[in-house]
DNA sequence: ACCTGAACACCGTTCAAGT
DNA sequence: ACCTGAACACCGTTCAAGT
């Protein structure tokens, strides 16, 4: 039976969250698709691509967001950080793969943040970085909140310091940050 | 003659300098010092300790940083950028340390940017994601910076997009944006 | 105390050759 | 067009044994 994209981004999925990123290499991917590894580079042109395609898959659509630009903004930043919690290592793996330029999930989330902060006011040569600033927040205290919360996991019964309770709340703390940060810039041309 | 810590660190910064992280493996390191790859784990417990020994030899005190709150978090932001972009693939090495939570530096950091947030009037139990946001943000924006210059220089000559232009003036609006945003925070209490 | 030698258990990627 | 088999050139880490 062919292999097909789809079949091989599924497999490195559960592979993900059975195991975590240390084991997803494309030798264990193809034992586990039953394939030789070279296989895979008939797909897929290199690992990085690959990764990518799995980002975009663990990643939820970014369109039907409604409401005023600081509402969007949230909304599409919980969005992004409960997608990146649902899979293990999740935040690292999208990070790398944005870092890298190869999710187009990533890319479209700048181009909807981005045109929320022209609404609220930021010129539009300003307004990309604004959005890479918010997506540089929501992967960096993803990443560091997933690491916490599997290593936790793993048993490790070291008592947590005080700033690791509620991180919902912490999130939404350091998110109305940015906000803020943008809405002051509203009188910025560019 | 013996090994030391501090000549291991030196001769992985120059390989680090040279050829970037993809080629500072601890077998490569070895050669280059001489001795058998197990002699470096003698002295470091394992390749991520090795790392973060390199991000604190690489970066700067953090200080003799003087004046108002902004100025400060300014200052000590443009002085870790600075830092980062001296080395070859300075960002990516740093990030990786202080997400594996083994530079003391970056720790540091944390600690002195969270006082300047604590002096803004951001209450004590928000200071601390208020500094790990300004941080989230400096190495994300010069990671990403850093990728782009050291693409260029490998001699791709793609013409970049706009954006790309006067990186210092775009890394202090995005700066700014955060010093709006914990000013904005001022009446938080915790 | 400090290091070697050699092994263990892997990697990503390429490519002639097969079907 | 799609895949296998086998190779190439590596990894990080461990550990008995040496000095």
């Amino acid at each position: 039976m062919q292999l097909h994209k789809r079949d091989v981004v599924a497999a490195a999925t559960s592979l993900l969250d059975a195991y975590g990123m240390a084991d997803l290499t494309m030798r264990r991917l193809a034992r586990e698709l039953a394939v030789s590894p070279g296989a895979l580079y008939w797909h897929f042109a290199n690992k990085q691509q690959l990764l990518g395609a799995v980002a975009d898959h663990l990643l939820p659509g970014f369109d039907d967001v409604t409401g005023s630009w600081h509402e969007r903004i949230a909304a599409l930043c919980h969005r992004l950080r409960d997608a990146l919690l649902s899979h293990t290592d999740g935040a690292e793996l999208v990070s790398a793969s944005f870092a890298a330029g190869q999710s187009a999930a990533m890319d479209h989330l700048l181009t909807v943040l981005g045109a929320a902060a022209v609404e609220a006011g930021v010129g539009s040569g300003n307004a990309e970085l604004a959005a890479r600033t918010v997506v540089y927040y929501v992967l960096g205290f993803t990443a560091d909140e997933q690491s916490r919360l599997q290593w936790d996991a793993a048993g490790a019964d070291v008592t947590q310091p005080v700033w690791t309770e509620n991180p919902t709340a912490r999130f939404t703390f350091g998110l109305q940050l940015l906000v803020d940060g943008i809405a002051a810039h509203s009188r910025t041309r560019s």
